[in-house]
RNA sequence: GGGCGGUUAGCUCAGUGGUAGAGCAUCGGCCUUACAAGCCGGGGGUCGCAGGUUCGAAACCUGCACCGCCCA
């Protein structure tokens, strides 16, 4: 006996005490100099002032699974952790705590602000990071890294440079997304649309002659101080003639042209639209072409400038309700409908963004997303599931030039320095001495920062030591594999396509792997404002981290979103601790003090034992195959399958009786019970890391295996062994000996024997015709052929045949089932009277019916099998003697079809028979 | 408006042309010394709808409906 393992398996403890030893160890350290193939992957870097929830939870647990299973698997592995600045994001949350204290930024200053984000920084940075320590992540915590780091700042600088010099980084002025509370230009993709419900105002602008007037319907009266043209679709015969003409601007006495631009939709409102290149994206592209002067009536907070007149210093809202109600006292509204339109938002404050005229710097992006789709379709890199190809090109095919500075005060500084003689900007990774083009030495740089996203996408080769050549550089980089969600395709994948790429010649990952995105019971999105949020902490806390990562890999199937089940997570939980139980029941049947089991010859071995180690490296070869596959939810289910149904359920119940006999039969299985556990606990490791090692540790002593590693964490990982453990023929025979446990357990159930009460078995073999000739199995007018039977008498060479197989599994049948005895008969014979029968395809199976059993209810379960089969039977008639399946076919169909009925037509008259018996005789 | 995914048992999901599956839940019987977070057994589905292809469709094609998402 050994007892080891305690009554309960306790996540807490096994989760604290590995985890840390590992990190001790090292284990999850990379080096570039060991040998083995390379397997590299870059951590999706969490924001720096984010708390961990289930998108990271899962995200972190698919990582740790292929970064496990690749470890053991003696790759040279680096799993590179690390956070990002989160630019707008932090500087908001920053300034959220100051303005408790009543400061903001501006009275801070630059310097002391900025240093502010730091130390709020250095508090909350390594939250999340902490949280998936928690997660079990194998990180190389060495290699932590962070966005605003001097190495990758160095990185973002000379990017900057490069791409400036190459002209594929340029300053222009134009309209941008402008969010007036964080004040800063966004990009395209930071900005929400949201369906709002508003209004369409019908406004009269007044021909200059006074001869009348057009009226146009906007969405945005407020911005009409800025219009410069009203603009018709060339094809309305209903403006024709009034374009060229000039209209008197209402509320300013500006005058505006009436223009035609095809891009006019006809059926909007009036068809005449006023034009506002200042504040809107569409006018300004029209406005360009019909060279439009750009007028912007609003300051940086959206308040009127003084381009607005008298409403100069209101709110953008403010002022639209006092130009209405003017328009109105004017008379030149002419109506207002309620509309529904889409509004864009600040995807960080969720502020209504204004499009604003300002001088920024732009990526050209045309060039390197041609290449980085050239680079997917050729295969340089892979995304699973696949189909997210489609929504990487279809976005990268119709990016336009990306705004990359913000007017934060939080991020990196663009390396660009204004002249203050002549305004030219001289871009350089380190201040130059004096201005590019006038000589002059008075330079200030730009005050503004780069957006996040241009410093993230550098990240696969930023955190590898690029620029330089390091050595992790040449040994981990392209990296192997990203694994991320699908909502930053456009944001970080895309990014760092066209990046890595551009700057390093290579695709920055071979896989690219979309997770699938977490949702709650009720199938919703989890977001903050519905509530709805599951904190995976407190799913870990009740049931184990273990069982937390079990869960998450069953459910990410991929191409489908995970929707949470809390049945699930116990489940889980269940599994763990039927693992624990078994390991458990070996270390009990082992000797106490340990030492190493020794292989015992093939010929030592059991059929029960050959079968279960055939169906281990059944287990291992479908886990590698479906992670290679990253189809994680099949790998975890085929571990759990095998752990708990053949193993637990089998193997273990089957072990029992030997291991109380001793002696070479005991040794053997023992043997069997610890390779099984092992290879199970390796399989099993990379899903559940914590209690595969609490297990594996207690083990460990019995293990005969050179080399062997002290922690499973970095055993390696199991491959099937190279010839069969076991005979098809033996593997048919098993089948039949848990075909027949289940019988005798079903008839059992039926006939009310208690669990535990032996009972008395008789087994008939049966033998079909075999016959694949479908040509009489029919007659004429198509009804079945009586001649032809469907089963015939055995031979006495088949019957020794049968009975010499049945020798081998018959225990086990007995054993699991729980029979005093099972008796073979002769394939002539038949059960005696008392015996309810079940018919399988190859055997009659009869228990003996305990006194005073009411056959009735055995009746009606043989009629209920009877319709079955019967229905089945004349599916399957209806199929065989049909004409176009006869024809058209092919012979390996017609011949599985031909065997099934048989088998079907067997059963079915061996069971009309039966009913018959038992009405009869026994009734 | 364009596009992508989904619709299979009460729930969560597998199932890429040949008798509909798993886990959980449910029902019945068991505290059989590894495990009641367990064991044994049972019930439960015209595979969203309508056409089509095929000897044969849950699967392939077309259309529709509904759910979710992305882009404009």
């Amino acid at each position: 006996m050994n007892l080891e393992l305690g009554k309960t398996y306790d996540p807490k403890s096994a989760e604290e005490r590995w985890f840390q030893r590992w990190i001790d160890l090292g284990y999850f350290k990379a080096d570039p100099r060991r040998s083995g193939e390379k397997f590299s992957i870059v951590i999706p870097p969490p924001n720096v002032t984010g708390q961990l929830h289930l998108g990271h939870a899962l995200n972190t647990t698919l990582h740790d699974i292929i970064v496990r299973t690749r470890r053991m698997q003696g790759f040279n592995t680096l799993w590179l952790p690390g956070t990002d600045h989160a630019g707008i994001a932090t500087q908001n949350a920053v300034e959220k705590t100051i303005a408790k204290d009543g400061l903001d930024r501006h009275q801070m200053g630059r310097e002391a602000f900025v240093d502010r984000v730091w130390q709020w920084r250095d508090e909350k940075g390594s939250r999340i990071l902490e949280q998936l320590r928690r997660l079990g992540a194998s990180c190389d915590w060495s290699r932590e890294r962070f966005t605003l780091d001097a190495g990758l700042s160095r990185a973002v600088n000379t990017v900057f440079v490069d791409l400036h010099k190459r002209g594929l980084i340029y300053r222009d002025r134009r309209l941008i997304n402008w969010c007036p509370r964080c004040e800063t230009a966004l990009s395209d993709l930071e900005v929400d649309h949201r369906e709002t419900k508003s209004y369409l105002w019908y406004i009269r602008y007044p021909f200059s002659d006074r001869s009348g007037s057009i009226t146009v319907a906007t969405t945005r009266p407020e911005t009409m101080l800025g219009d410069t043209a009203v603009a018709v679709n060339p094809s309305d015969a209903r403006y024709t003639p009034f374009v060229g003409r000039m209209l008197s601007l209402p509320l300013t006495n500006r005058e505006i042209k009436i223009v035609s631009d095809a891009t006019v939709d006809a059926q909007f409102g009036t068809g005449a639209v006023k034009i506002t290149p200042g504040h809107d994206l569409n006018d300004f592209a029209l406005g360009r072409r019909h060279n439009l002067e750009q007028i912007s009536v609003m300051d940086a907070r959206a308040r009127m400038n003084e381009n607005a007149g008298v409403y100069q210093g209101l709110d953008r809202d403010a002022a639209r309700v006092r130009i209405v109600a003017d328009l109105e006292a004017q008379g030149l509204i002419e109506k207002i409908e309620p509309h529904t339109h889409s509004v864009g938002v600040c995807s960080r404050c969720d502020t209504v963004v204004e499009p604003m005229l300002s001088e920024q710097w732009f990526v050209r992006v045309r060039g390197m997303a041609r290449r980085a789709i050239e680079a997917v379709k050729k295969g340089d890199t892979t995304f699973f599931p696949k189909f997210w190809e489609n929504t990487f090109f279809n976005w990268m095919e119709n990016a336009y030039d990306w705004c990359i500075s913000r007017q934060l005060w939080w991020g990196h500084r663009i390396p660009a320095y204004r002249c203050q003689r002549c305004d030219h900007f001289t871009v350089a990774a380190e201040r130059p001495p004096k201005c590019e083009e006038c000589g002059g030495t008075d330079l200030v740089q730009d005050e503004d920062v780069l957006d996040t996203w241009f410093s993230s996408g550098l990240w696969p080769f930023s955190t590898l030591g690029w620029p330089d050549d390091t050595p992790d550089l040449a040994r981990y980089y392209p990296t192997s594999l990203l694994i991320t969600g699908f909502d930053i395709i456009f944001f970080w994948v895309a990014r760092m396509m066209m990046l890595g790429l551009e700057m390093t010649d290579k695709v920055p990952f071979e896989h690219v792997y979309i997770t699938p995105l977490v949702r709650d019971e009720y199938g919703k999105k989890m977001t903050k404002s519905k509530g709805n949020v599951v904190d995976p902490l407190e799913l870990m806390d009740q049931y184990g981290t273990d069982a937390v990562r079990l869960t998450l890999a069953q459910l990410a199937a991929q191409g489908r979103d995970v929707i949470l089940s809390h049945d699930r997570f116990a489940a889980s939980r269940a599994f763990a601790n039927k693992i624990w139980n078994a390991a458990r029941f070996v270390m009990m049947n082992l000797e106490s003090a340990p030492q190493p089991l020794v292989e015992p010859s093939r010929d030592k071995l059991e059929l029960a034992d050959r079968w279960i180690l055939e169906r281990l490296d059944q287990a291992v070869v479908e886990v590698t195959g479906t992670i290679d596959a990253y189809e994680f939810n099949v790998a975890a289910m085929a571990i759990y399958d095998f752990i708990w149904h053949r193993f637990c359920d089998w193997y273990i119940e089957l072990a029992k009786d030997p291991l109380k006999t001793g002696g070479e039969r005991q040794a053997v299985t023992r043997w069997v019970l610890v390779k099984c556990f092992d290879t199970m606990l390796r399989l099993l490791h990379p899903f559940m890391p914590f209690i595969s090692e609490e297990i594996w540790q207690v083990m460990r002593p019995y293990l005969d295996e050179a080399g062997l590693s002290a922690h499973l964490a970095i055993a390696k990982f199991p491959v099937p062994a190279s010839a069969a453990w076991i005979s098809p023929e033996d593997d048919a025979a098993m089948r039949r000996c848990f075909e027949t446990t289940q019988t005798i357990n079903s008839l059992r159930a039926l006939l009310g024997y208690h669990p535990g009460q032996r009972v008395n078995v008789i087994l008939r073999p049966l033998k079909l015709t075999g016959s694949r000739n479908t040509d009489d199995m029919f007659t004429d007018d198509g009804a079945l052929n009586p001649a032809k039977p469907a089963s015939v008498p055995m031979t006495d060479e088949e019957q020794a045949a049968f009975a010499a197989e049945f020798e081998n599994w018959r225990g086990y049948a007995a054993t699991l089932a729980k029979c005093m005895e099972i008796k073979l008969l002769s394939n002539r014979e038949r059960a005696p009277r008392g015996f309810v029968t079940t018919i399988l395809e190859w055997a009659e199976i009869s228990l003996e019916a305990p006194a005073g059993f009411d056959f009735a209810r055995a009746r009606e379960k043989i009629r209920k099998h009877l319709a079955e089969v019967s229905n089945h039977v004349a599916q399957h008639a209806k199929r065989l003697n049909d004409e176009g399946f006869r024809a058209k076919a092919d012979q390996e169909t017609k011949d599985q079809m031909a065997e099934k009925f048989e088998s079907l037509r067997a059963q079915q008259r061996q069971l009309d028979a039966q009913l018959t018996l038992l009405s009869e005789g026994h009734a």
